[in-house]
DNA sequence: CCGATCTCAGAGAAACTGAAATGG
DNA sequence: CCCATTTCAGTTTCTCTGAGATCG
C-alpha cells in the first residue's frame, strides 16, 4: 500500500527531476496563490524589476513564457495596477510595459513568499548541498540554453 | 535578444529545478514519442516488469499516476497487448494487470531511449557530478514523499 | 516583400475532481 | 454502513500553434 516507487524510476534523473520539480512547483503555486498570484505574474514582476521597462516580446523571450501567455498575464497585472502598458514612441508595433509602485510593492511580497517556499522545498540539505545542487542545475541550464 | 533571464530567477532553486525538468519532460517525450509511447506507458510497464502483476489502484500509487489516467493508459496498453487486464479471483473488485512478453520487449527498447535521453540531459556533468546531482534530488524527493 | 510585434482563438497534454457501479 | 476499486465524464492549468492586423 505504500509508495514502493519502481527502483527503474527511482534511479533515473529525469524521473528524479521532474518528480521533485513538479513538488516545488506546487509548493510556489500554494505560496503565490495565497496573494492571488501564479508565478507567471512573479517572472514578468522581477524581469521589470530587475531590466526596467521593457516589450512584451522581450519580457517572454526572457521569462520563458509564450508571446502569447505575456498577453494574458500583463492583462491580469495591469488590471491590478501592477504595472503600465504604453505604446512605445520610437517603434509604434511595441507596448513598452513599465513597473507601478505597487507592483514593486506586491513584487516584494512574493519575493518574500518565494524565500519561504525555497526553504520548504530545500530543508533537507545543508547550506553547501544547497549551494550544490544550484551549481549542478545551473550548468544543466546553461548547456541546454539554447534547445 | 538573448536569453537574459533576470539572476532573481537564474539563482531561485525553484526555478532551476522546474526549468530543467521541463527540459528533461521534452527529451523524454521525444524519445518515447519516436516509440508511439508516453511517459505513463514506460512508468506502468516499469512497475510491472520489477514489482510483477499488480491492481491497477497499486500501479497508479506506485508510479504516482492518477486512478482515472491509470485506466486510460492501460487501456492503450492493452489494445497493443503490451498488458493483459484480468479479473482477480480472490477480489473481485480488482483487475489484476500482467505484462506480456511483446510488454517486455518494448519495454526494453523505451529503457534503451531512455538510457540515451539520460546521457543527453547530464552531458555535460562528470559521473561524480552526476552521482551527486541524483544524490541531492533523493534526499529532497524522499523528504517530501508523504506530501 | 520580408520580418517583428501584439492580440485572439483555440488545440493538446498532464493532472486532477466527482460521481456512479460493483464488491469486501 | 463504510471503505476500496474501476470506470467515465469533465475541469483546470500550462504550453504552444495559427492567423490576423499593424508597423519597420
Amino acid at each position: 500500500m505504500e509508495p514502493g516507487t519502481p527502483a527503474r524510476l527511482r534511479t533515473t534523473p529525469s524521473w528524479l527531476l521532474t518528480q521533485t520539480a513538479a513538488h516545488a512547483a506546487h509548493l510556489v503555486a500554494d505560496g503565490l496563490g495565497a496573494l492571488g498570484a501564479r508565478g507567471y505574474h512573479y517572472r514578468l514582476l522581477a524581469a521589470l524589476e530587475e531590466q526596467g521597462p521593457a516589450s512584451q516580446a522581450d519580457l517572454g523571450r526572457r521569462c520563458r513564457i509564450d508571446r502569447s501567455d505575456v498577453v494574458a498575464v500583463l492583462n491580469e497585472l495591469a488590471a491590478k495596477d501592477l504595472v503600465v502598458r504604453a505604446p512605445d514612441p520610437a517603434d509604434r508595433r511595441r507596448n513598452v510595459v513599465t513597473l507601478t509602485t505597487a507592483g514593486r510593492c506586491e513584487l516584494r511580497r512574493m519575493g518574500e513568499t518565494l524565500d519561504r517556499v525555497q526553504d520548504t522545498l530545500l530543508a533537507p540539505l545543508s547550506r553547501a548541498e544547497r549551494d550544490q545542487l544550484t551549481r549542478l542545475l545551473t550548468i544543466l541550464l546553461d548547456h541546454h540554453a539554447d534547445r
